[in-house]
DNA sequence: AAAATTATTGATTGACGAGTCAATTAAAAA
DNA sequence: TTTTTAATTGACTCGTCAATCAATAATTTT
């Protein structure tokens, strides 16, 4: 196998493993060893790939927020109407990718990481303000001037039923959550009812 | 002083210190020293009166959940009609005692250390829980067999919103958060046009 | 094949921090 | 006052873990 082709293979196996460890134990309190032993490993070859154990994080961070850009650009090419896109963004949030136990664990403990290190920080508004504009993109064609508005209220409540699912409550799975919000959706900017069947009852 | 008013005092300025320092460095990752000095006690004492750094961050966590319950009641009584207690309910959520920065930070983090913990886990479902009922019991008289979904859209985005402030997002302030859940319940109930100039332009 | 480069690790270091304990001080009860 | 009980701490122990480094193995280049 190529050289370069070693190295990209393991920071993505250690990046997966940082992911994982994160999830499995639902804290940044993960050792360099337990992450490096689960993509099999020595720490000390995570170190020299990634320099340090916060830009290890980062770059989980960056995998978990490109991987979810371009789910959203994949999920939304080819639809018509600007409602649909839209929900097609929010299914993607919810999406079995991006709802993963371990990937909803991790997005927590970001924002945790976020209060600490500027780059989280960053990492984090970057993905807000993706997202929000995304979602304007689409609503100002159909909602106009309350098109802010109704975007920050999808955005908040797309966290906050992350936030829910951190705590594996039960009542609230990837199907309710994104009925939560495509009836919101629906109330604001009026019933779609070809559509509304999207959620499963 | 009385001796049991010692004790009391020691454990309420570790707790505030707890808070305040998890506020501080916006993580879990706090030394019992750290926060024994913020009190001005040795650590020594600090374990001596909660047993171990986890009893006191669980500690914290139940002022916390206390005191919003406290505030909640204060501010719901007297209040005459149930949407009058919704809004009196979401203001409190984000009132200037339980929307700091050291108390949003703190709530943040034991999302997170509720992962790990049972007890927090536990203590976290118990807010959630309450909350719930509590809206679900305004809610039922004016929103009938859609209380239960409204009362769910209304706790996600308040925690979506708390979210947002742990990352400081300017633009997302006490009075903007009431002003996007009043506006999504004026949608979904109907305005309430006498009520509906609480937010300032 | 030799040299140069990269991959990889075991062993080590150095710092830090939770929890313990024996000892001291202060207050309350007798 | 003496005795008992609670408050309080400094010093210490014992782990743990991030980060480093020198050494070795594998690959590539010359």
């Amino acid at each position: 196998m190529k050289r370069a082709n070693v190295q990209a293979l393991r920071k993505s196996a250690l990046i997966a493993a940082t992911i994982d460890q994160i999830g499995a134990t639902g804290s940044l309190e993960v050792t360099v060893s337990q992450i490096a032993r689960k993509a099999g490993v020595s720490s000390a070859l995570a170190h020299h790939y990634f320099g340090s154990k916060d830009q290890l994080f980062l770059a989980a961070m960056r995998a978990i927020l490109s991987d979810f850009g371009a789910e959203v650009r994949a999920e939304c090419a080819g639809l018509e109407t600007p409602r649909r896109r839209v929900d097609a963004i929010v299914r993607t949030c919810f999406s079995p990718g991006n709802f993963r136990p371990e990937v909803v664990a991790s997005w927590l403990n970001f924002y945790v990481l976020a209060q600490t290190s500027r780059e989280a920080h960053r990492l984090l508004r970057v993905y807000q303000r993706r997202l929000h504009s995304n979602l304007l993109a689409e609503l100002r064609p159909v909602a106009d001037v309350r098109a802010p508005q109704i975007a920050q209220t999808v955005g908040a409540l797309i966290d906050g039923l992350y936030i829910r699912q951190a705590l594996r409550n039960e009542s609230l799975d990837a199907a309710a959550s994104i009925g939560l919000v495509t009836d919101y959706l629906d109330g604001v900017l009026g019933a779609k009812p070809q559509d509304s069947k999207d959620h499963r009852p």
